[in-house]
DNA sequence: CAGTGGTCTAGACCACACG
DNA sequence: GTGTGGTCTAGACCACTGA
């Protein structure tokens, strides 16, 4: 079809990398695109999909390397689960860093998401989460301070508010709205993800809801493409 | 945060967008950059996002316009509907452009997801579904030349596979399993629906089942973010 | 410190639309 | 033909890692 290097670069990454043992390091960028005679910034283009895949990782000032083949996370989306549950079925260990556990005021987009005032006070719970030192996922929630206290994270927090909730039993949760998005990462997200700027993401906006009715959580879930797999069963007729 | 010049061409670009009424054109690259203080490469990244949200649209050899506002389409998963009722219920128009029809023999993929011997007979309908003269979703869908023969597609197709099958109401459909993923698009994907190669975009792979338990329909859906939301509604509890 | 990936520039040439 | 966006290059400098 169309004779471009970027096509002949995409085709020789995809051999050199299948040819390396997992874990081994690729060429260094300038030296890598003298050998395949383009220029860095092609090859660098090239090899975008490859990361998105999740068969490369780049490492700023170390190198890049052949990501060894992870187990997918595949679920169903008609039932809300943790990642952490989610992880324990497919028997992958995952963990949390970078916790970051914040109170703030409730502005245009938590404020109507929420149901909430203007100005109420929220907390704000914001995680990465890894599997094998691999940043996967990123996950903000926002819920009213009369739900979840930053207090109650201090200790035994693993990651999850769904499960914390669940755990404690109060509020009774009935379900979830959730949006489904695909986006190109921000600057922020794109390094606490230790991805580029602007690689695929998808990207789940979700209400949850409880008996009562009212929306106790807010959040926001950035997933690498490559270490999950969403599907839904629809069904064929009317509402 | 950062002061890197993508930031700052970034929020001025944002304000020139909104500052422009709707169909007009932006000056051309080489301008623009001179303008804002710097490279056409740069600019062109910043400029990615805004595409990506529908925002503006880049036409080669015409310019860049920005893009009246288009009334999203809103649709919830459970229920499996085409883009042709889904336009409807919201009141949006929409026709198909680029329709192909192939008659083409199963290969690995497309017989293990029909669940039929490679090999077997397939139609492949492949069709750009436009609004308003703007392409805002690529559709494939790959059928047992039994379920679907390319002579029925010859008159009266409108876009939508599913609302002939239905129409037809044999086979009798049940439900379609459908894979949610987020992918940059590819060189071809981006030229039919005329974004950028590695735009992003939100991707479906489907089957859809009959009521026998057989595979009538796979399909592949590339949907341009920024012109259709969809969500789902997720309960909360064991399996 | 040396070497890596991350960002940016200036300029070139190509493909395309339209008069 | 002229002007637009699409692709690519060569080279520079920055930010980060690890010895």
């Amino acid at each position: 079809m169309s004779q471009y290097p970027f096509r002949r670069l995409q085709t020789e990454l995809a051999s050199l990398i299948a040819s390396l043992p997992a874990e081994s390091r690729l060429p260094s960028e300038p030296e890598l695109a003298r050998r395949m005679g383009a220029s860095r910034a092609t090859l660098r283009e090239a090899m975008r999909s490859f990361e998105g895949q999740g068969l490369i990782r780049r490492r700023q000032g170390v190198g890049t390397f052949v990501v060894a083949k992870v187990p997918v996370m595949d679920s169903g989306l008609e039932v809300l689960e943790s990642i952490e549950s989610l992880a324990a079925r497919t028997s992958l260990p995952v963990r949390m860093g970078e916790l970051q556990v914040r109170e703030v005021s409730a502005g245009d987009g938590s404020a109507a998401a929420l149901e909430v005032p203007e100005g109420t006070p929220l907390t704000q719970v914001e995680r990465v989460i890894y599997t094998d030192n691999r940043p996967i996922a990123y996950l903000v929630d926002t819920l009213p301070v009369d739900v979840l206290a930053a207090a109650e994270l201090q200790t035994g927090f693993t990651g999850s508010v769904l499960d914390l909730l669940l755990r404690r039993g109060d509020p009774k949760l009935t379900q979830s709205r959730t949006d489904i998005r695909a986006i190109g990462a921000t600057s922020e997200v794109a390094r606490a993800l230790q991805i580029q700027r602007d690689d695929v993401l998808l990207h789940f906006v979700a209400q949850l809801y409880a008996k009562d009715g009212r929306v106790v959580d807010y959040s926001f879930s950035y997933f690498l493409p490559g270490y999950f797999h969403f599907h839904v069963v629809r069904r064929v007729g009317k509402t």
